[in-house]
DNA sequence: AAAGTTTACAACCGCTCGCTA
DNA sequence: TTAGCGAGCGGTTGTAAACTT
């Protein structure tokens, strides 16, 4: 039986308070991001260190881009998809200042209803190309390197970018050119994030 | 205006992986 | 070699807000 994370009784739940939310920022900015099961209690956190790392990643994080996805940024989201299936935080490390948590729900509830509309199934790889409205992403320009993600196994060589060996990147899914990245995101996006959390 | 339904998204849960002693 | 631990991931759930009847 594996051992709780933490003690039920002693951590609260559900949403966080403008209080907890300044405690985790000002404990980050602080100390960085450290060792999450002990930043709770460093913190003066009742949560669980998972919980705090969550709603760092997915919330709190001064770079994150929130509000709507972009055309391109749906476009990217369906191609790595049909790519790399539901392997979100590989989706969301090639979308600056997005999480796999919101990627994922993005496509849950806004992606799949309309690929289901136009008469695709979102749970089977898609090829695509040959939709007008799945018009060109910006991939990398040539002389712009692919930005390092977050990888589990051997996802990079999936991807062909540790490799080197420019002929894997297309051997699986030759129709895609797999550098796929968005722009980096800009320092305004930091400001925007100082603004007050609804 | 109230009740019921749907949508969007924040947060939780349980599992796997990688590291280390 | 392996057991234990922490971090990270993806699936799922809960709920507030928006919309419809």
């Amino acid at each position: 039986m594996r051992k709780p994370c933490c003690k039920k009784e002693e951590t609260n739940k559900g949403a966080w308070s403008q209080e907890e939310d300044q405690k985790l920022i000002a404990h980050i900015q602080k100390h960085g991001e450290g060792c999450w099961r002990s930043l709770p209690k460093a913190a003066g956190l009742r949560r669980c260190g998972k919980s705090c790392r969550l709603r760092w990643i997915n919330y709190l994080r001064p770079d994150l881009k929130r509000g709507n996805f972009e055309e391109d940024e749906e476009d990217l989201i369906i191609r790595l998809h049909a790519l790399l299936g539901n392997r979100w935080s590989l989706i969301a490390g090639r979308l600056p200042g997005r999480t796999d948590n919101e990627v994922k729900n993005h496509w849950n509830s806004h992606i799949r209803k309309k690929l289901t509309q136009m008469g695709i199934d979102p749970n089977k790889p898609h090829k695509l190309g040959g939709t007008a409205s799945f018009t060109g992403i910006s991939f990398f320009s040539k002389n712009q390197a692919p930005k390092p993600v977050n990888v589990h196994r051997d996802d990079n060589q999936i991807l062909g970018f540790e490799s080197g060996v420019e002929s894997n990147k297309t051997s699986c899914v030759p129709d895609l050119n797999l550098d796929l990245t968005l722009s980096t995101p800009t320092s305004t996006l930091v400001e925007e994030r100082q603004q007050p959390i609804p």
